[in-house]
This record gives structure tokens, sequence and C-alpha cells, in this order.
DNA sequence: CTGAAAGCGCTTACAG
DNA sequence: CTGAAAGCGCTTACAG
């Protein structure tokens, strides 16, 4: 494999200046740089990245750090991937990745080993063990999630608590009062996943304000629990309706809604865009909208990376206060996804309130 | 940063000595191997991995290539991710992600910035325009799928042919003989996606062996063509099988079966195991096996790495038929799921039969 | 505008 | 059994 050496040689220059053509912050007349250019071509030459990452102390290499619960509903962690993956592509760097249960030793020793320049944290909790090595760290990180205390790193989300008031507030519009809360299972909301409880937190209170009758059911994952949680509540006439966050649910849903004759039901659920696009969801949700959260993630820690801004302009949705120390917490606005008749053929999506 | 030159002073040695127990290629005194190790931890020292990656020309990172397609069934993508992550880890390798349309030139970049010690490709195609590059790049690839034409690389996949011919004798042992067989879309055909077109070949080949009628449906991943497809087939009487493997259909077809009426009708399909796992899933499967494919991938690719055997010993379902310049192709075999009583609330699986 | 030199943090023959 | 030295492939002051 080519060097710079054998680049400099065949442009005829010295490997300091194929360096200045390759990083660019030095300028080459035009000339030189041609030949050193049509030579790197040539050789198909490209940087050693050890090499670059000793030299300048940047490894381009974003850490992405999932460490999934055996609970996590995982197929919905892919489009999170993805889509930061490819926002990190377009800046230059790559992902790698962080599973496995023991994240605060796994992230010590990346850090330790400089194998990365940043962070991207998903499934934060309240509390969570991770937060302070993080805020210890040389290299920035950014937490998809919302935890109280998000000091010392960004942090980027859907507003969940705005959604939870969002829903209740459909509920409250379609004049129903009695609705069935179907939420994550116990363990997720002590362990305090973030979104769990602040849905939550946001769901209750607008029940509370809009002087709605709620009913909270903590639910685990498993076919069992969910099928005999959401019978229950089909069965039960006093519903008017069911609220779900829980991605369990929504497969089954719309067999168990025709078995017991209960179209009439009002059902409102938040979930993974995936998840709507590949079932049969014959009512309305609230997009979690992974993509925005994965690409603003990306960006925030772009912008500690590369001081203020990145070439490709200041991040969509990002507000502008971000003093030299202050980090910053982007909430998304919830964007209410209506789906028309039950159970006919068509499927179609319409327009988004919020 | 603590570098090897802080924990030789602190130990009172020479970098080298740190080094040689750091590798632990080399012997080194007992009394002075604690010294070493000491003043490490007290250092909380760890190996500067790109400065380790430019003396050693080992990086101790494995790519994963994956390069979703529009159609791919994103969610059971992450399964697999996890799996070969923590499998990597295991052998103390990390995974970068390669995602990206064109990742014919990513790779190359990838290969020629020396970032990968290896590489793990998944949704292979036949004549994959990224063979060519694996065979001839430094580094040894394993590729998740099975081309006709694997030479230069390892491979490994469940064995879809053997999964097709399977479930024809299914539908055979019930006594069935009119079978409708939805499979993917034209142009995952026409891209010779590999798991297509293996398992159609089977399917086929297993139909006309046992006199089996069997009507073939390419169908799209949307719910509209989805509805309309398993409609048609549901509807039709004449059909006694129906068969999938189109990750699009499980979630829709209980409640189509319910809706219509179709108890009678035997299904059957290939699917990975969160879809059953998630969905509401009164019918056989075959579990597609990811977990299996992408531990035995690395350690395939740990083979080549390391030259022959792992230390955790040789890779479970590998034959030793290597020889030393004969790349594998790892065929895992195919399992029946049966489930039992349809639309009970109960949804347990029974034992495997192969 | 270009080049010689030092240095990033490690490993690895090679002496001793 | 341990250490001094060279080298991995780059970048970056610093001279010129």
């Amino acid at each position: 494999m080519a060097t710079i050496g054998d680049v400099a040689r065949l442009a005829g220059v010295s490997r300091s200046t194929v360096s200045s053509v390759l990083t660019g912050r030095k300028f080459v007349a035009p000339a030189t740089r041609e030949r050193v250019e049509d030579a790197i071509g040539r050789l198909n030459f490209t940087v050693n990245s050890g090499a670059r990452a000793l030299a300048t102390s940047r490894t381009m290499n974003i850490g992405l750090v999932f460490s999934f619960r055996q609970s996590m509903y995982v197929p919905s962690a892919t489009t999170y991937v993805v889509a930061l993956a490819e926002e990190a592509r377009l800046h230059g760097y790559r992902l790698t990745l962080v599973t496995g249960s023991d994240s605060v030793s796994e992230i010590k020793r990346l850090l330790a080993s400089k194998s990365v320049d940043g962070l991207v944290v998903m499934e934060v909790l309240e509390d969570d063990p991770r937060l302070p090595v993080l805020r210890d760290a040389a290299v920035p990180s950014v937490l998809i999630g919302m935890p109280e205390d998000s000091d010392g790193v960004d942090a980027v989300d859907l507003d969940y608590l705005a959604a939870g008031r969002l829903v209740m507030d459909q509920v409250h519009q379609a004049r129903h009062r009695r609705v069935a809360f179907v939420t994550w299972p116990t363990y997720l909301h002590e362990m305090g996943a973030t979104y769990a409880h602040r849905f939550r937190t946001g769901a209750e209170e607008g029940a509370r304000e809009l002087n709605l009758d709620l009913s909270t059911f903590l639910c685990d994952v498993d076919q069992t629990s969910i099928l005999e949680r959401v019978t229950g509540i089909i069965r039960d006439p006093s519903y008017e309706a069911l609220v779900f966050h829980n991605d369990a649910v929504a497969p089954v849903l719309s067999t168990m809604l025709v078995r017991e004759h209960r179209e009439d039901l009002q059902v409102l659920g938040l979930c993974p865009p995936e998840l709507a696009r590949e079932h049969w969801l014959p009512f309305d949700t609230i997009d979690t909208q992974p993509e925005e959260s994965a690409r603003t993630a990306v960006k925030l820690l772009m912008r500690r990376l590369n001081g203020t801004g990145t070439e490709t302009g200041e991040p969509d949705g990002i507000d502008g206060r971000d003093g030299a120390d202050c980090h910053e917490r982007v909430l998304l606005t919830p964007r209410l996804t209506t789906r028309s008749p039950w159970f006919g053929l068509e499927n179609r999506d319409a327009g988004s309130s919020d």
C-alpha cells in the first residue's frame, strides 16, 4: 500500500508538501498541488488512518454506545444506528459500536485508548451511571434521551412530555373520559428510562388537567402479558380510549379490536415509524422521530468537535443559545399522524398537527 | 493521558519492557511484570489504539458492511449487528459501521486507509459488485449470504435451499396440494439477494418433487401490496397452504385469517426470531438464525486473522476441511418451530424438527 | 511557496 | 531477562 513517501517521490516533492495538500491547511501552488493529486490518484493512495490519528489525535471515529438491555425494542434501534452512521459519514466520521452490558467500563476503555473523538449514547437513564464518565471525558458526548440533569453533555430527544399531553388532548377532543394507558414494564420505569417516565408524566399531567379518568398499566413486552392486558382493557366497555407507549402493543392490537368488536375504542400510540410502516395500524400515532434525533445528535457532536457550526450550516432545529460552556438540550416537537378508516385496505397517512 | 513512557518511568523500567508485558509476547520476570502492572493500574493506562495500529498494522477493528437498501427489513438487522458486535468483542475486536449506498467505494476507502483488519458483509447478492473488491483485499472477509461463487472469502448463511424444501415437505405431510408462495419483491430477486432466490429455488424444487401445485407471488413490502395479495389468496378457497418468505406478510396475517375465517389454511413462513417474538404468529415458522449466522461469521474471520482456530476453540458447526487456501461455506440447518393453537391466548413454542 | 526535522505512542528486532 | 534504537505513516512548527 502506498504511503505519503511514495506519493512525494512520484510527484517530486517533499512529504510535507503532500501532507499539506492532504490536509488542505496550507497553501500549495496550484501546479504542485496538481502533480501531487495526480500522484495520489495513480497510486490510489489514502491516508493511513492510524498514522493520522496518532499525529493529529483525531480518530475521525465516533463511538455509539447502546447497551441493549434485554427489554429494549431492538428493531427500532436500527433506524437510529443507520441514521447516525449516515450523518456521521456526511461529516467524514465513522461509527464504532460499543455494546455489551457493562458499558461503563467499555466506555472508559474506549476513551482511554483514544479510539473515538466523541460519543453518542442511546437508552439514557435518569441517574445514568455513564453520565459521570461522559462528563469527565476528554471528548464530547451527546445523549439521545433527556435526563433531568444532562450537565456536561448535549442531549436530544423527542419531547415525550409534550407527547403525553398531546395524546391526552386528543382524547379530550374526542369527548372521551375514561382512558387506559399501557406503558412500558415496571423495571423500565424503575431503571429510569427517560422516554418512559417523561411520556408517562406528560400523560398523567395532561389527564389531570383535562379531568380525564386515567388508569395506568405497566406492562411487560412478552406476548402473554400484552395479550392478557390488552384483552382485559378491550373487554371492559367502560374504557373509551386506549393509549399505549409500549411497542409490543401495536402488533396485536388490530386483531384484538376486530375479534372483540371494539372498533369504537379510540386508540392512540407512541410508536417508531417502522412499526407504523410494517404493521397494520389503523389508529393515530405519534412518531418517535428516530432519524431526526439521530441527525441532530451528530450535528451537536460536530459542533463541539469543529468549534461552532458545521460546514453544512447550523443544525436544523437547534436554537443558537450556545454559550462557550453551555450544553444543549434539544427537544423535538411531537407530531400526530392520523390514519384513516378502520380496517380499510388503504392506510394513508393524513396531515400532521401539533 | 498516560503513555507507555509514564508507565516505564513509574515502574522504573524501559519502555520496551512495558511493551513486553502489554503484548505478552516476551517473557518478563514476575517481579518486573508486577511493578509494571501496578504502574499501569495506578496511571489507568491503556494502549493508544492508533499508535498500536501504526506499529503493528493491526487495528483490532472489523468493518461491518451493510448498505441498507430501501427494501430490506430493517428491524431484523439489529439482531445481526448486536450479535456481531458482541462476538467481536469477545475476541477483542470492535465493529466499525460501513453504511451508505455506494459501499464499493466506501469499502475501498476503508481498506486503503487500513482502518479494519477484516470485513463482514451483509445483504450479499449473486454477482455482488463488492465481491471482486473483497477478493483483492489485503484483509479477509466473510459474507453473511451465500452467492454461487464465494471464492476468496468465507461465507455463512441459513441453508435457504433446505429451508424451501423443508417447508414444502410440511405442506406435503399435511396432505395439502395447492399452495400459494408469497416471496420478496421482484427487484430483490432481480438484484439477486441470495436468501430470496435460494429459498425460492428450494421451495419450487421441493414442490415439483412432491407434486404440489405451487403458485409463486413476488410481492412488494408495502401495506397496500401485502394486504391486496394476502387477501386475494385467503379468499381463494382452493388454496390449502400459504407459504411466505417476506417479512411484511407476518404482521397482517393473523388479522386477515380471522376476518376471512380461514383458520383452516396452513400457514408456514420463514421469519426472523424477533418478528416471531414480537408478533402474534399462530403458525409455524423457520427461524432465520441471525445470531448463529453472526457468531459464525465472526469466528470464521477470527480464524483467518489468528491463523487456525481461535482461543475459544473451533467455531461451532464449522467442519474442519480448511485447506490453507480453501474458503469456507457454512450452511446453517433450518429448524421448524411449530406453534400451538390458533388464536389462543398462549403462543408457546414447541420442539423443533429438521 | 517548499523542505528537513522532530514528534505522535507504540512495537520489535537486536545487543547486551 | 532488560534496554537503546529504529521504525510504523503521518502532521506540524520552523527555517529558508
